[in-house]
DNA sequence: TACTAATGTTAGCTAGGGTTAAATTTAAAA
DNA sequence: TTTTAAATTTAACCCTAGCTAACATTAGTA
């Protein structure tokens, strides 16, 4: 019985790998698709507009790709595009942000709990937060809840 | 002082986020290498050899693109490999995939210990396994060696 | 208002990783 | 041993996302 079990768990994680990459997320959008939206929802936070050469800046990538992307999302519905005009969120492409800002938020806050240095922290969850289940943060936010309260108390 | 604080708090989240996506991480391998290599190890641990057709089935991709990955990962020295015949990872390769195992056995240790579902947490390591600094790694385990003897005492 | 600088966009190309269809090699069965 | 089936590889293609160079538009200054 014991034996069965262990057999059982080495074939989980050849399964458990199969998994991960069968998943079919039917998001309509990809990662470096929410990769911009973060940006952009932080740059109209701040500033009030956010403009291809921000956006390049703080992506780290060149302004035809910016534009290109944009006009992806345009497309996609995410924000609504004007060229040489400027970008404005929708209501979808502002949900798929505020879904990452608040991703983001969390993962740094418990990284930083657990000792990781902020900007270490804030590389990482942007690493991470594509990737997480919601059941994941559901439990990691829980943890962090928890977590705060007994340093409080 | 406070507004000061805030506004520094403000830009460094764009200031981050900038940062972590331009990291030359010059690590001479890619995700999916490292995805590839980690079915790979695992199945010749399992069954003495890995096949084309196993390794497709687990990372769901078509059997071509595994040859193709797997002559890639020739080339690059992560295994060798002969036409046909079959594959034997080099130190390179299975140091890569041994790293991949030890993040993802952590991850899921992790994930579990906070009270994520053994399969969820399985699939949200997969897809975290490639981002995490070392630092981060290290403050994890540390996290979870204090956490388990927290529990066992 | 006219001109120049800055910003944004289009065109054309690259690399990574994926796919299907067709060809090859190996293995198994008659 | 010949024939057939299964596994593997090659060929030819697609898509995402990036880049540089060239072009267009907007904004700022003389």
């Amino acid at each position: 019985m014991v034996l069965g079990y262990t057999m059982a768990k080495k074939a989980d994680r050849l399964e458990a790998i199969r998994e991960a990459h069968s998943l079919e997320t039917e998001t309509a959008h990809t990662d470096r698709m929410e990769d911009y939206l973060e940006v952009i929802y932080e740059l109209i936070k701040k500033k009030g507009y956010a403009t291809t050469i921000d956006i390049s800046k703080y992506l780290n990538v060149s302004s035809p790709s910016v534009t290109k992307m944009v006009q992806k999302l345009d497309e996609s519905g995410h924000l609504n595009y004007e060229k040489y005009r400027g970008i404005v969120l929708t209501e979808k492409g502002t949900s798929v942000a505020e879904g990452m800002h608040e991703k983001h938020n969390l993962l740094v806050e418990f990284l930083k709990m657990i000792g990781v240095k902020d900007d270490i922290a804030n590389i990482d969850a942007e690493g991470i937060e594509h990737h997480l289940h919601p059941e994941t943060l559901k439990k990691l936010e829980d943890f962090v809840k928890a977590a705060k309260k007994n340093i409080s108390r």
